[in-house]
DNA sequence: AAGTTCTCTCAGATAACACTCAGGAAACAT
DNA sequence: ATGTTTCCTGAGTGTTATCTGAGAGAACTT
């Protein structure tokens, strides 16, 4: 499948809009409603391959619209999103099957690779691998292991995001601005100087296993991670 | 035989909903009623493999359904599920034959386990075992028999299903919310807390006996039931 | 009826993590 | 060269995740 169709349903805008950006971005077709009503009429008429789904909808909850969409036979795959207060109310069981769920704030990333892990599992026959590659590091998605040259080292999820931002962006300098907007939840308010840190901290887990510098400082601009060396 | 088509019958909406959704990502063709009579009916119709059966219906009870079925000759296993306070009724004299039942609330990774158990049975032909073998665990899952490099240990019933969960999902992070989805039933509303210690538990039996480390803590992501040591 | 097993909760200890800050080094501009 | 900006990194702090043991209560055995 070439532009997996997705559809968002959440009724705070801002969400929305974040989320089909980045989806769009992420070579998604993106379709977006507010209410649990457009989102069964937009899946009857656009059978997307995936739901994105907030599970409080101001006129009904995300769990009854799967429900009428199973009633309909139009099975698709959800990842639910919730706040992180209605933890203790949700009910269990909401995740079957293929399904996965995320609690707001998220980093759009982070969604991202839930809806390719979530599209790989439910697509049993080209279960391709979810092997990530890029010059001398290797990441498994799946158990999130990251291997340099071989030697696996151990990355706190931060790290570990921020990496594979860098890494799906090889080549092309990242500024501050835009790894912070990636890596970090989206409600999060501090300043460029925790993207150094967490650059720093890669780099000395990363060095010592690699043969050439991967990570890349670009003076004034930003952060590259890099796969080949030319000049400079 | 692909598809296994299953019959649900359960007056209770959300209950049906939940089956369908869970059995249908499971590889199963479903079809869902909410009374007797409409189950004899679709039973008759769409000759299912397996039925899955609530044994208090509104017009009338799951033994009456039965037996209805086999005067018209159409033999199918069942699944009875009844709710706890049922308890005292006379349910296990119901389960003749391959029939099986289990009482509510139950998690859907059990429903499945049991109607494969049962389908198994039933077709004599194919008599496979069924053996479930990833890495250096062997679970016999028609004897609830665990093995680790061949020798046995002994599991509580909660202990098992997460180990099967675990293992079914071999290789890939599962987060505490995903596993407290598929391991405890679906009107559990407890804490992740439950799922580290039943994680404790497990090991505290498992290491012993394996040559890794086969339960993998991945801070802030979840827990992995890892096959293979990293290396290459 | 008494004992055992099982499930679940809770709480303390420990470790890991996220983040901030500040001094110093490096690159840049003038 | 000199001052300014930008970056690196170690230290420090508060927060969170995880592990584990203890114990209450339910359920099942004997």
């Amino acid at each position: 499948m070439k532009n997996p169709k997705v559809l968002i349903v959440d009724d705070e805008k801002n969400i929305r809009d974040l989320l089909e950006a980045g989806l769009k971005f992420a070579g998604f077709s993106v379709y977006s409603v507010g209410t649990g009503a457009e989102a069964v009429a937009v899946a009857e008429k656009a059978k997307p391959d995936i739901m994105v789904l907030d599970v409080m909808l101001p006129d009904q909850s995300g769990f009854s619209v799967t429900k009428k969409l199973r009633s309909m036979n139009l099975d698709l795959p959800v990842l639910f999103l919730s706040a992180r207060d209605d933890r203790g109310d949700k009910v269990t069981g909401l995740t079957v099957g293929g399904d996965d769920y995320m609690t707001k704030p998220f980093s759009i990333d982070e969604v991202i690779a839930r809806i390719n892990a979530i599209l790989r599992r439910t697509r049993k026959q080209d279960a391709e691998e979810s092997i990530f590659e890029v010059g001398e590091i290797k990441i498994n998605q799946d158990a999130h292991e990251v291997f340099v040259n071989g030697k696996e080292i151990d990355l706190s999820p931060t790290e570990y995001k921020l990496l594979r931002f860098l890494m799906g962006n090889a080549n092309r300098v990242m500024s501050k601005d835009q790894i912070l907007d990636h890596v970090w939840e989206y409600d999060f308010n501090g300043e460029q100087g925790i993207v150094e840190s967490y650059v720093s901290y890669l780099r000395k887990k990363i060095d010592p296993l690699s043969k050439n510098q991967l990570i890349h400082t670009k003076r004034g601009v930003g952060y590259m991670y890099r796969t080949f060396k030319n000049e400079e």
